[in-house]
DNA sequence: AGGTACTGAATTGTTGAACAATCCTGCAAG
DNA sequence: CTTGCAGGATTGTTCAACAATTCAGTACCT
């Protein structure tokens, strides 16, 4: 019986790594990364005929890619009328901080009986962070704080938070757009990402649970100002 | 200037009651109603060429439909092989659970500011359950039981929320097709649902959010169980 | 001027066919 | 019992066509 041989078990992992994508994802994930780079700014139309001229792919393969983003909440799809970056109302930003602050306070909550290494992710957003502060790299210091954030929710060990909250995070992004200046929006986060990890580190985790919370009321309060601010 | 009459921000709400759909999601209501109801039973092949001919619909409109259903992790889509009724493994159902701790333990801290309705809703699913009980429908029972759980997390007040716990209910119910009798699987929770609106209309939310926590694990090692026994 | 009805162009929704790439089955050979 | 190799079947992707719908412009009426 070959079927137990230890090597089987150690390849299985390893199939995923082999599935090629469809054109359908890989147009996806080109989309995804400039809507979320703020190529594809909000509110743009993304009509079938030059999109699909510009990847050269046809309208159906386009339209299964536009199906995906739909999905993902990045696109809205407005029928016989088209697809749309989508644009975030106040009430989105406050339902995905809602969302936030349930995923990463109930993901914190393990953070007793997660494995060190799960901690040390977490402490190494923050040093990528202030890496590229140091360098003023203001955009990739908001890249790093969102990932700050999603390796927090992994202390949940959950697939699926993962993968829920990458999402949450995509579409958050569409929201920081508006925020003209990213330097004055992110830095001031990373302080607060520090004091996070530093109550982690010493175990002192119902602390790290309230300053969690405090600074993501204040982040979605910074937020929704500026979204009023430019409704005027 | 007509924009700020009464009646156009009353009727905004209606326009998604017009939106008709296209072919691609009606398909996709009615595959996934399939899934969840066991008509399709997890590990089923969906061949685009029989599926088309069936619904009468072309393969390109199918492979939309499919897609939709991917992305709820109904199906699974193998590269060049075609596309399955998902097979949830022990791992799944640990981490479906997971999520569902999470969702509904963070929701049921929100039901001291939720309004009255929502505790009146989540009362109402288990009227639902025990009508159905008395009535030896045992389907509808475990029907009621996840409405039940949706109803919980609707005291969060949020719509994404509401959405993600939509997928993972509908997910969990193709692990309930291992469950070989309705009746024995479902009629015991009624009772814990019960003690849990009672606690909630009581007002001792921390009492029903422990309750809450340990129905969750006890499912989760019942369905656990039962899935260790059938790989025998 | 301001609102209404209509016309034609452009876009989307959906279907069908075509071809390449890949997988699966069965059979023959070692 | 495994390996190698057809042949058929299925999927991946594109293209072309037509129906349904929206949009922009235009003429018309009051």
């Amino acid at each position: 019986m070959t079927a137990t041989d230890p090597w089987v078990e150690l390849l299985t992992g390893d199939r995923s790594l082999l599935d090629r994508t469809s054109t359908a994802e890989r147009v996806a994930d080109v989309l995804r990364q400039r809507i979320i780079e703020g190529g594809l700014p909000p509110g743009t139309r993304l009509s079938e005929g030059s999109a699909g001229r510009a990847l050269s792919v046809s309208r159906n393969t386009l339209r299964e890619a536009f199906r995906l983003l739909v999905h993902e909440r990045l696109l809205v799809h407005e029928f016989h009328r088209g697809v749309f970056v989508r644009v975030l109302s106040v009430d989105d930003v406050q339902d995905l901080y809602r969302t936030r602050r349930l995923l990463e306070v109930g993901a914190i909550r393990c953070a007793g009986t997660a494995a060190p290494e799960q901690i040390a992710a977490v402490v190494a957003e923050v040093q990528a962070a202030v890496q590229a502060a140091a360098e003023e790299r203001w955009l990739d210091v908001g890249t790093a704080n969102m990932r700050f954030h999603q390796a927090i929710t992994a202390l949940a060990c959950s697939p699926r938070l993962d993968e829920i909250m990458r999402q949450v995070v995509a579409e958050l992004r569409l929201g920081f757009h508006v925020m003209s200046r990213p330097r004055e929006f992110h830095e001031p986060y990373i302080v607060l990402n520090r004091g996070i990890t530093d109550l982690l580190s010493r175990g002192e985790f119902g602390e790290a649970e309230r300053l969690l919370e405090t600074y993501l009321s204040e982040a979605e309060a910074q937020l929704v100002q500026a979204y009023r601010q430019m409704a005027r």
